[in-house]
DNA sequence: GAAACAGTGAAGCATCCACTTGACAATTTA
DNA sequence: TAAATTGTCAAGTGGATGCTTCACTGTTTC
């Protein structure tokens, strides 16, 4: 509640709004099938549309999305943009995966040697 | 435990409903703060809700979605629910962007090679 | 037993979000 | 130039979603 989209007085890292927007960006399922169909092939969002059943407008808006989640990337050439997909937000995924899991196998190691010692104590 | 609504044996990810619950789960950043919060150290729930500043059913419904993921589990011991980061969900959350990646890196080498014979040609 | 503690369930509310329609712009084709 | 194609902008709508309050159960402590 009080807390708001830019300020961020804590530890966060600066990236924080750019991983939001990245599973944002992933938490739509239509997203994610233009991120299906963009993998197997590059297309426009008249292609797009007509595969997923939508209209070209709402093409639109998820590209957009996935644009800033650095997803996606897009051309307009002529009248026809083309879309294909970027690595930028996949490798910021993974790196996000990395950092966790890090963490957290850390936390594991912790509570691991506590039981020992429980045990052996 | 074997919990694929459909089993696909064929080369194709599984692109069921455990996937759309794993990102609709990391989407929003409440939840992945809470990530955040256990990737440090496990907690109760009553923790949570303290560091969050939200609701003891806030952070109920949160857990629900997340030990639904397999992001998280929760075990009840008392009175007290404590919660912990769960392998599972991350495991599939990287096996994702593998086969992704693998398709798109196939897709890029087409385009490249097509872009190839357009010169030569 | 009474009181404090930790969490759960149901219902409501305010906001967000995906999608649509309709009008318009820009480019290609006839 | 007119018509068709391809996409964009603005505004609106229905449903999903996050969070709350209130009432309640079960557990520990006094």
């Amino acid at each position: 509640m009080s807390s708001d989209t830019q300020s961020d007085p804590r530890g966060d890292p600066p990236r924080s709004a750019e991983v939001d927007r990245l599973f944002h960006a992933l938490g739509d399922p239509t997203r994610r099938a233009m991120l299906d169909s963009l993998s197997i092939a590059p297309a426009s969002v008249s292609k797009l549309a007509g595969a997923l059943g939508i209209t070209l407008t709402a093409v639109g808006q998820h590209l957009q999305i996935l644009e800033e989640a650095g997803l996606v990337k897009t051309e307009k050439q002529g009248r026809v943009r083309s879309c294909r997909i970027e690595r930028t937000g996949f490798d910021r995924l993974e790196q996000w995966i990395r950092d966790h899991r890090s963490h957290w196998e850390r936390s594991f190691d912790r509570l691991h040697a506590l039981l020992d010692e429980e045990q052996n104590g």
